[in-house]
RNA sequence: GGAUAGGUGGCAGAGAAGUGAUGCGUGAGACUGCAGAUCUCAUUUACUUGGGUCCAAAUCCCAACCUAUCCUCCA
């Protein structure tokens, strides 16, 4: 399997270091605000990925961590009058609520970042131990000249940063580029007891504190959208192999592209983000995952209401054709496939770098050229079909939900029978009628010669 | 200014020297009472620009231009 690692940026040859088992991380949300389709793209293709590697054989531990201390969260509750972790909890909740909708369920566990502030400590007293940290009034800062590394992963190059370094005024550090551990508590902010006094913990040691206890120092991917290549995942880098003395902390590095929106970075900052909710009010959450998916992960993605449009129209025609391929009832036929030949090489497809857009593009040749040979296929055949297609949705998830089926087939079976034979006789008006309240009731007809297929479409 | 990824048809997006991918959209036709789905054909002087290499360049080389991201808030 090859995979793009960010770190030396080519694509590598996948080992796991344990052989079988995969350590996957992804940094998660900071919880102060709602859910939008920057986070829905990179964390539905690393739902995609660990789905697709768990399939393959591996056995695959995927961690988040859930920022749910910092100063946006204590700003948003200073300005709503609650305590921070009340807006926390609430935008944690959203959160995951969301990703279940999205069919984001690969996360083995969440790791919220204040539950793990005796690892933090920890961490930082082995840094300024070894050397690698220093106090100072306001805090505990990394030292990044000790480190001589940092920069690899993003080739930033150290003088550069100095140089346009923002950011520095009310911060007692020695040198612009340090980054702070521990951050001293002002009046009316929530702290934790520490051996450098009250405070809490920085941005980037929640993550190293979370993949150490449950990964240990080294483990096989960290993920995460591009925008945290610099500062976030060097500072990482900087701190665990710091305080392990290894080579890596993590193995290989994978960083999704951004949303644009009117080509330019949709972010919180800029207040032009997009909520997955209000997407999810007229799109279904396979059609996001498909626009999401329909692009290399590595690059950019210009979001717009004709990429979902046209998302949703993908999404139509893969589940049009997945349901007349469970209606096949014919014996006989004389197109054929081999199914296993087949997911061989769905699974060489996404092997090379996750090439989600190249599986589409296979699927969609397959879809049409089943469709030229509709007469000719066999039950069996059409089950070697489904057999692929759920393969493909095991990890793609972009068949629609069928959970409210109707019990009561065979009353559906007679009002379309009912219905026929008004046909035969002609009285369309109210032929037309009964499959006009049909799909009012998300039951949908087709009228195929003298044969009418139904199903449920929610 | 530095780093990174790119620039392909109405749109999305493959290809990495020699047959104009694939899907959507649009137009026409087939099937159909209609609708839907599906099929067929068309949309075909598509590859940012300028040089070069070559029998042959979207693809290789050189130069320029343009776009996005990062350079201590960010998925």
């Amino acid at each position: 399997m090859i995979i793009h690692n960010t770190l030396g940026q080519q694509d590598e040859e996948f080992k796991p270091i344990n052989s079988g088992r995969i350590n996957i991380f992804v940094c998660g949300p900071t919880v102060y605000d709602d859910f939008h389709i920057g986070h829905a793209r990179t964390y539905i293709f690393f739902d995609v990925i660990a789905k697709f590697l768990r399939n393959t054989g591996y056995s695959v531990f995927y961690l988040q961590n859930i920022t749910d201390i910092d100063d946006k969260i204590i700003n948003r509750a200073k300005d709503e009058n609650k305590k921070y972790y009340e807006i926390s909890d609430y935008y944690f909740n959203e959160y995951v609520n969301t990703m279940d909708k999205l069919k984001i369920n690969s996360i083995n566990y969440y790791a919220r970042a204040t539950l793990y502030i005796k690892e933090i400590r920890a961490q930082i007293k082995v840094m300024i131990d070894k050397g690698y940290a220093y106090e100072t009034s306001d805090g505990v800062y990394f030292s990044v000249k000790k480190f001589k590394d940092y920069g690899r992963l993003s080739n930033q190059n150290l003088n550069g940063i100095i140089k346009n370094s923002r950011g520095t005024i009310n911060e007692n550090k020695k040198e612009p580029e340090d980054f702070v551990l521990w951050k001293k508590t002002k009046p009316g902010e929530p702290y934790w007891e520490s051996p450098w006094g009250k405070g809490r913990p920085g941005w980037h040691i929640e993550d190293t504190a979370i993949t150490e206890t449950y990964f240990g120092p080294e483990y096989d991917i960290h993920g995460g959208g591009s925008d945290l290549i610099f500062p976030h995942h060097e500072a990482e880098i900087a701190q665990m192999r710091s305080i392990s003395g290894k080579k890596y902390l993590a193995r290989y590095w994978v960083h999704t592209g951004m949303i644009n929106i009117n080509n330019e970075k949709m972010s919180k900052s800029l207040k032009n983000f997009i909520k997955v909710n209000d997407i999810l009010r007229d799109y279904k959450p396979e059609h996001l995952r498909f626009a999401m998916i329909n692009a290399n992960y590595n690059t950019s993605i210009e979001f717009s209401d004709e990429l979902l449009n046209n998302s949703r129209d993908n999404v139509d025609k893969i589940n049009n054709f997945y349901n007349k391929m469970e209606k096949i009832e014919n014996i006989t036929g004389n197109y054929n496939v081999n199914e296993n030949e087949m997911i061989k090489k769905i699974n060489e497809t996404m092997e090379n770098n996750f090439d989600t857009r190249s599986l589409i593009r296979d699927l969609f040749e397959f879809i049409s050229s089943v469709n030229k040979n509709m007469d000719n296929i066999s039950m069996e055949t059409a089950k070697k079909i489904i057999k692929v297609m759920n393969y493909i949705n095991n990890f793609l998830c972009i068949l629609y939900d069928k959970s409210n089926e109707y019990n009561n087939e065979k009353l559906i079976d007679t009002m379309i029978e009912i219905r026929t034979n008004m046909r035969n006789n002609k009285m369309y008006e109210i032929s037309d009628y009964i499959r006009k309240k049909l799909e009012e009731n998300s039951i949908y007809i087709e009228d195929n010669g003298t044969k009418t297929e139904w199903w449920i479409k929610d």
